[in-house]
DNA sequence: TGACATTATTAGTCGTATTTAATTATATTA
DNA sequence: TAATATAATTAAATACGACTAATAATGTCA
């Protein structure tokens, strides 16, 4: 009675609701066809929602919704159009995309931020000032390039790169100990920690270097992928993933 | 290396991108702790995320991404921001609570759809029509009347009946097999189907009445509890509930 | 260096949601 | 009415994501 209802026990609920609306009456056969779902799986969750008091149900009978499994439904199915209404409207999804994607969004969407899509959807219908006309823009621009996905993920990299940047050299500048990997040419410093289970890590601990140890960047090489380092009487080059696993502070 | 991320393991991937860029170097518990877990859980995140080629990791050394790694965090961070950015700036939802949703919409957004978002926050920025003058208003109007979630929730189950009795028309001039629950006054018709565990279809059976006999509803009282019915030469006055479970064909 | 506190890992358990395989109930047909 | 087909059930198994308790590794301080 008191447990809450978990996100796919309101799928249930609301296909048996969709159902009940179409056929008086739902099958488990076709409620676990609608949610791609096999018939025991069908069974436990008939059986968990007649047990809180969501559905009439009894092994072999028919399914019916209770005063309390109608109203919760109508939560669930209110969520789903209303979501479906906003993507629609509003960001000019495809009918059909946004109705699954509704179905994914209904469950991780709180009570007031759902009011607020609700409410924007009406208002951009009802809004004076424009009247649709300038959201009617949108939706064209959408259709026009239908590029999405494509034209922002490689920008999207060099944006938070940029932000990774400006860390970089607030870090670079103060004394806390830095990844060998994101050190320049030039740059020395004492090795502050190493992974001694990395194949780079047995190697220097094989010449007998530890924690420490004086270590010196002597060159990037193009791509950025091997970093030559020079420490005690070794020259050595190793490639950025193993530099990953060794700690250094500047000197 | 063939099976997708899940939801979780990208909170994992997210919260160890977001470390790496403020320490260099992310500690199981650090990441324990910002996401609210504990250390066990971290170290099997840790470990499904190193055999799937997304972290540099070895039992009790540091942590870093790999190349793979720092791009899928990338996209994973870029949802969650772009989904906050569109939350506040669009739909004027406050910041603490918007990265919340974020959290949790993100897994449950595909990526074409989340392209519309970004690109109406955008459009909404830019839009040459209104520059932002009109979406104030929606803001405005937002922290004005905070009622939210309680002036619609009764409105919906209104108009949610409405859509259902329509339905319902529809199927009553039909001879589909109809519940005996929704049939009114001077209904006659033929039992399709009865539960024979239920109170109701017991007492039925009990007297020999099976599927095929004949009923009538002679009186539904007033609050559409109670429905009275005549078959064969028995009267009965039966509760909704039990009515749900009996199915009939109209004659 | 040794003892101690901190941190990380392993092992075992729980709850949810699903599956497959086997059983039982109902419906259909000869 | 018996044989068969369809549907629903139970039981046992798998996967995932989290937990607790016990164990092991590491870093620190005397």
């Amino acid at each position: 009675m008191s447990e809450a209802i978990s996100g796919s026990m309101e799928d249930y609920l609301e296909t048996v609701y969709q159902i009940v609306q179409e056929h008086q009456v739902a099958r488990p056969k076709d409620i676990g066809k609608a949610l791609g779902v096999t018939g025991p799986s069908v069974t436990k969750a008939l059986r968990w929602l007649a047990d809180h008091g969501f559905i009439h149900y009894a092994p072999f009978e028919l399914v019916t919704l209770t005063e309390k499994g109608e109203k919760a439904a109508k939560q669930v199915v209110r969520k789903h159009e209303a979501l479906r209404d906003f993507l629609v409207r509003v960001l000019a999804v495809e009918a059909k995309e946004a109705d699954e994607a509704a179905c994914k969004l209904e469950h991780a969407l709180s009570p007031d931020i759902l009011e607020r899509f609700i409410q924007y959807a009406d208002f951009v219908d009802t809004c004076p000032r424009n009247r649709g006309k300038c959201f009617e823009r949108f939706a064209w621009h959408c259709n026009q390039n239908q590029t999405t996905s494509d034209n922002c993920e490689t920008c999207v990299g060099e944006s938070l790169d940029n932000v990774r940047q400006k860390k970089q050299k607030k870090d670079d500048a103060g004394t806390k100990p830095a990844l060998l990997k994101n050190m320049l040419p030039g740059f020395k410093g004492r090795i502050a920690q190493l992974s001694h289970r990395t194949s780079i890590g047995q190697r220097l601990s094989e010449m007998g270097i530890e924690t420490g140890a004086v270590i010196e960047v002597e060159k990037v090489t193009g791509e950025g992928d091997m970093i030559q380092i020079k420490i005690k009487a070794y020259h050595l080059s190793l490639r950025k993933e193993e530099a990953a696993h060794i700690r250094v502070n500047p000197l």
